[in-house]
DNA sequence: CGGTTCCTTACCCGATTCGAACACGGCCCG
DNA sequence: CGGGCCGTGTTCGAATCGGGTAAGGAACCG
């Protein structure tokens, strides 16, 4: 089951579709690591014990034993070996984001495996101690946004924006002054495969500056061109 | 079946309903982009080892081998190139994006054939990834501009660039000291179906002048000849 | 079902653009 | 030396374009 020379490092991925646990190995291959693969949760967590893999990237739903589960063993074990999660519903999002349980990422279904195997190379860029731009709060002005906590202040008062707003925002003050156009929005903000019209990206803009209060200027327009964040 | 010089690449396109391939291969030669076609899927595969397109675009729905089978195949064989399924029913979409398959994108039939030039030349966009060399921040004399924030500064004060105004002194100061006509720079700068006057170009070099201020000198007018930017 | 969230559409307003018209100035030629 | 002339600078207003905004409807989830 295991994948020849894991010149990056071995990543272990449990998931119990195989469709899915193929082409996630087919990429994360084609990227250089090696990738042991297991169909159930109890093995998953026997796997993680005995490889010691240097990524663990586990599906929440899992026969034998949840992903969360494996997760928080592992992590009662004192083991701290970086885990992301895949998830198929957002309502299981907001439990990895809000309770603790040791997660270092997660990717929702559908996701692109291109997408995972970028959150892979970031928890590992984290984990080598070189703090990704991604991760880190920024603060322009008076908005401070936090992307591991997922909120937004303005002068210190809390704001709550949705999923797709935070995303937004988190994209353009990840990048301050730098200038995107509706398409490059929509492509990294939304999704590969998302066919959504450009406008799409100004409505969510509007609903941002709303929510920003005082704060709206922290997005400029760029007339003709695009959006971006003060810097 | 393959037509003339692909001035910007390859793009293979198997799709059986001739209607449909040869409107799709219209649109896209008139892009500028080389156009092979197949009508079976076993076909498809053997092109698409043999040419190596830049872009593959597969029907889903083929006699002989399925699109998806087709890239599955590829992938299988270490080939990353990017591709492009042709869909027709929503549930296929499902299949796509939960990622059964190592797909680039997807469009769905009916579609316009100008979304899918759109779509080709997005994932070309992302499969280069490297940003040109426009992207670096250019200094001319006292005049500062950088193309990824579309700012510009005269010894360190901000000025305002409408669009055009910026991607005019932005092509200009990319080349400096060589001299464009007004007729390179309607092409160039505004574009190819622009049926503009080359006085309008006059017009916005005044008013970037303008703007600049002290700095007008940078761009250096050649009398009988056009325009260049200091270098 | 009721409430969110998201995407689309349609309308409105202001910024931007474009080209005509006029002003200016150097250059050629008488 | 002076006068026309060609090419360029500049001004200005109408038309266009792009973005803000509000409202409706679909999808989703509890």
């Amino acid at each position: 089951m295991t994948v020849d020379a894991p010149q990056r490092g071995l990543v272990l991925v449990v998931e119990d579709e195989p469709a899915i646990a193929d082409l996630v190995r087919l990429y994360l291959t084609r990227d250089g690591f090696g990738v042991h693969l297991e169909r159930d949760g109890t093995a998953g967590l026997a796997a993680a014990r005995r490889l010691r893999p240097v990524v663990c990237v586990l599906d929440i739903a899992l026969p034998g034993l949840a992903g969360t589960e494996i997760c928080r063993r592992l992590r009662e074990a004192g083991d701290w070996t970086p885990v992301i999660f895949l998830t198929a519903r957002d309502d299981e999002v907001d439990r990895i984001v809000g309770l603790e349980l040791g997660a270092d990422d997660y990717v929702t279904k559908p996701f692109s495996p291109r997408e995972l195997v970028a959150r892979v190379r970031a928890v590992l860029r984290r984990a080598a101690g070189a703090p990704g731009v991604d991760e880190r709060a920024r603060t322009v002005g008076p908005v401070t946004l936090d992307p591991t906590r997922r909120t937004v202040t303005v002068a210190g008062a809390p704001v709550q924006l949705t999923s797709t707003e935070f995303d937004l925002l988190a994209y353009l003050m990840a990048r301050p002054g730098r200038v995107f156009t509706r398409e490059e929005l929509l492509a990294s903000v939304w999704g590969y495969a998302v066919h959504a019209g450009t406008r799409t990206v100004d409505v969510h803009v509007a609903q941002v500056r709303a929510k920003l209060g005082g704060a709206a200027g922290v997005i400029r327009t760029h007339r003709g061109v695009g959006y971006a964040a003060d810097g």
